[in-house]
DNA sequence: CATCTTGTTCAGTCTTGACAAAACAAACCG
DNA sequence: CGGTTTGTTTTGTCAAGACTGAACAAGATG
């Protein structure tokens, strides 16, 4: 949890109004649901997907109330994945001086694309596990030839992965942006 | 649906006793398992991915009662499942002349990792078609370096990933060997 | 034809996990 | 102190999907 300056305005005048507001854009709505779908295959709660999503296309912190409103879900299933997603360090928890209420952004380390990298790197431990594990068997290496072929895209995959998220991170380093 | 050569001997004496005969070892259970889980991220049912396992280790076709032996499963599910991954490409029917039952192996073609490719390339498309519509916007670009980010992550991912499946095809074509 | 073998399909059960709603806790405010 | 506001935890409901077992279909085989 960090904390940070003032900013502009929290505003919190219009209360029983301010449902209707924010409403979001079809593109924008395609893209959150999106990505709702796309983490659900990382084994992520659809809504943690949806607000990774959100806090992508949020340029300023947003207020944990929004995002139950926005996203149209209960107060209890924002707490829960935004504990979550903090927890997996993809989104962080900040807070204003003077102001109790707590604001979530996007992290800017690229941890949610780490993830892909490891999976990637378990499925290839997991294949060479089984290389090693081999009995010289009496066929022509027919099946180590097969694992072989996994472990090398796993391999290659990773790798180049990795390099990318590298570069990214360096970017970050000097520019201060850049994507979870 | 493919006719193999007849091969050595398909072995029906010990009816009553062929369940205990095949149990196998745990480096060979744990990578089965482990395939069963992997391919349970793709989506695919665990079975479909404990089989894929259990082909990707069996150097000759195995026989469908064989299959629900081994993996402790129904004859159904190894029906749906074959059926499924048979579909996909993954694996494919073997019949022998002369004998009535079907037997399963897994295809050449690297078609199970063609998949991993297939849905990087989605989520690729989805924060391009994003970054279109976003408008011009007030916030200093934020928001638009953040789809970048995603956009090369996995345009480099799909990028290389395209580059070992080709690889490993055109090495398919040559040697007779390879991996789903 | 009666019966077996082999694989498919279907109906029902079971598990899993997400989610909402409500109860709760803690901090703040008058 | 009561009463708010804000976020958390818990409880219960619901839906999706996997899996089994049984019924089924279609060939073989005597």
């Amino acid at each position: 949890m960090t904390v940070s300056e003032p900013v502009p305005a929290p505003d919190r005048s219009a209360e029983p109004a301010a449902a209707a507001d924010f409403a979001l854009h079809a593109a924008e709505e395609r893209f959150i649901e999106g990505m709702g779908l796309a983490l659900e295959e990382d084994r992520l709660p659809r809504i943690a997907g949806r607000l990774v999503g959100l806090l992508i296309l949020s340029p300023q912190p947003v207020r944990f109330d929004l995002l139950a409103e926005r996203l149209r879900v209960s107060r209890g299933s924002i707490s829960t994945n935004t504990r979550l997603l903090e927890n997996m360090g993809v989104i962080e928890r900040v807070t204003r001086p003077g102001d109790r209420r707590d604001y979530f952004q996007i992290n800017e380390q690229p941890s949610l694309l780490q993830r892909v990298v490891d999976r990637f790197r378990d499925r290839q431990a997991m294949a060479e596990e089984m290389k090693q594990a081999l009995r010289p068997s009496a066929d022509g290496g027919v099946v180590a030839g097969r694992l072989d072929g996994f472990i090398r895209f796993y391999g290659i995959l990773a790798e180049s992965l990795r390099t990318v998220l590298n570069a990214m991170e360096s970017r970050d380093g000097n520019s201060r942006r850049g994507t979870a």
